[in-house]
RNA sequence: GGCGGGGUAGCCAAGUGGUAAGGUCGCGGUCUGCAAAACCGCUAUUCGCGGGUUCGAUUCCCGCCCCCGCCUCCA
């Protein structure tokens, strides 16, 4: 039984999909103004996770990403670069999926942009009955709003009381044309900052709020209702608030099932922030030498409920652990190739179970790497011992690969040694051979530089890969 | 001010009404030509603070403190 978080009903639900094993999905994307930063990557990896568990229980999972290719960012964008706002975000669009498949991040069925004209004219036909049913108005800057008062709803989900909203720095001078402050923008009347970027309606010439195209979007795809919805925290108000009001003001019934949000990630125990100097889009990270399993490993490890503090001691934290489950695997692999010593055991005894009740508990991740490691320790020792047969150590393996659909940790490729350290690698063997232990160690020193990890064993030295190595 | 999420060893982090998983770092040991890896041992009498309930609380209740976030287009 996987039990989940809803924020909507603060409180852990068991979780049971309308239509099982059908799983609707839909997780809000990125806006394509710039690259994504690894707090960004931190909910994308979140819901990988959840994505990947539920399919690894037996749900199919349809998963649905928003692309955000129009809004006052992606417009002033395109219109400093002096492009079009298609070309602006473009290189924007591919930089993300190669960012997706550098943390393993599965890629979801659909991924719509709200620029796509069957969207827009969705999100046309959803605001006109909006409007039809009295739950949007025209103010006098020709901009369609959505009228909160009529949707008691409104405010349930955050747990706000509308009363008693703050007016922040961020409400715009100019919204006193809105019959409440809580009002939020359908469609956005064209003004002169928007260039050329706006689409016919019915009420004139704008383009769409932020807000609906995730509703238009997720009810074309994913129906209109949905088991989960996932985002970051920041997203539950106004975004999702705004969602359920304009969703369910159209189709009158429950638009999301399961809401899920995932917590900040903190830099140096500070919001992200371009000012401050921590600001990292996930190319800075590997330009620091991390690879992407290390990124998704260290972004992946903390309850997505909890605040991730993310810093570069972490990472090298990640790249230990991450050493730990490759040097246990091929530990493993090499039993594997030993003939069998004895009759073998035939029973295939379920391993790793405690890791996937702990992930039916909310994504209990830390729990769930506490068990792997323990089953790693384990044996180990029994390798140490050489009291793990080959049969066992597949059952190990087999049981891992299962693990390893969910986690997506395993490196990659046993990756070859170029030619230049195989002739180190060799010189070396001979050195060792004439047992001239001072120019073996140089040439050990001379490896380790280059990024490489040297050990002796009794078959002889093995050379592995560090994650910062250069190839 | 309102609404949330956190505060557990140097760092990261599980967890339970019955006496603290795991990772990482550090130290000692086994192994090794020396290392490395692996394993063994050590590293929180204590879980933000103060009360209360209880035979017993880190875990439940009350109050307080600190950090982070949201409060109208930031995942």
């Amino acid at each position: 039984m996987i039990r989940l978080f809803n924020t909507y009903s603060r409180e852990l639900e068991e979780f049971a999909p309308l239509n099982p094993p059908e799983v609707s999905m839909y997780t809000c994307g990125p806006t394509v103004y710039s690259h994504a930063h690894i707090g960004n990557f931190r909910a994308y990896i979140f819901e990988d996770l959840l994505q990947r568990h539920l399919e690894s229980s037996g749900f199919n999972v349809h998963r649905v990403m928003n692309l955000t290719d129009v809004d006052d960012k992606t417009i002033r964008g395109a219109r400093e670069a002096g492009v079009s706002l298609g070309e602006f975000t473009a290189p924007f669009k591919r930089a993300f999926f190669e960012d997706l498949e550098t943390l393993r991040i599965k890629r979801a069925d659909d991924f719509p942009a709200a620029t796509d004209p069957q969207y827009i004219s969705r999100m046309i036909a959803m605001i006109s009955q909006l409007m039809a049913h009295g739950f949007a108005y025209q103010a006098e800057d020709k901009s369609i709003y959505f009228r909160i008062k009529v949707f008691p709803e409104y405010g349930k989900l955050a747990h706000l009381n509308l009363d008693e909203l703050r007016p922040s720095g961020r409400v715009r001078s100019d919204e006193y044309e809105k019959e409440n402050i809580g009002d939020f923008a359908l469609w956005k009347a064209w003004d002169e900052a928007d260039g050329d970027v706006s689409w016919d309606s019915p009420w004139g010439r704008g383009r769409p709020g932020w807000h609906i195209e995730c509703s238009a979007m997720a009810t074309a795809l994913l129906g209109e209702q949905i088991d989960i919805h996932c985002g970051g925290v920041d997203n539950i108000f106004p975004h999702h608030e705004a969602e359920i009001a304009q969703t369910e003001g159209v189709t009158g019934k429950k638009f999301v099932r399961y809401w899920l949000h995932c917590a900040h990630l903190l830099v140096d125990g500070q919001k992200m922030s371009k000012s401050l100097g921590n600001f990292y889009t996930l190319r800075d990270v590997i330009g620091r030498g991390y690879t992407g399993r290390e990124v998704r490993y260290a972004l992946l490890r903390v309850h997505y409920r909890a605040p991730l503090n993310f810093t570069f001691e972490g990472m090298d934290e990640a790249r230990q652990a991450l050493t730990r489950i490759d040097e246990w695997l091929a530990r493993l692999h090499e039993c594997c190739a030993t003939p069998p010593l004895a009759r073998e055991n035939e029973s295939q005894p379920a391993r790793f179970r405690n890791f996937f009740d702990a992930l039916d508990d909310d994504l209990n991740i830390s729990g769930a790497l506490g068990f792997l490691f323990e089953s790693i320790r384990e044996t180990n020792r029994a390798l140490d011992a050489k009291q793990l047969s080959a049969d066992e150590a597949r059952t190990w393996l087999e049981s891992w690969r299962r693990v390893n659909q969910v986690l997506v940790l395993e490196e990659s490729s046993a990756a070859t040694l170029s030619p230049e350290i195989e002739i180190l690698a060799r010189q070396r063997e001979q050195a060792r051979a004439s047992k001239d232990f001072r120019r073996s160690d140089e040439l050990r020193n001379e490896l380790n530089a280059r990024g490489y990890d040297v050990r002796d064993t009794k078959d002889g030295q093995k050379i592995t890969r560090r994650g910062n190595a250069q190839p």
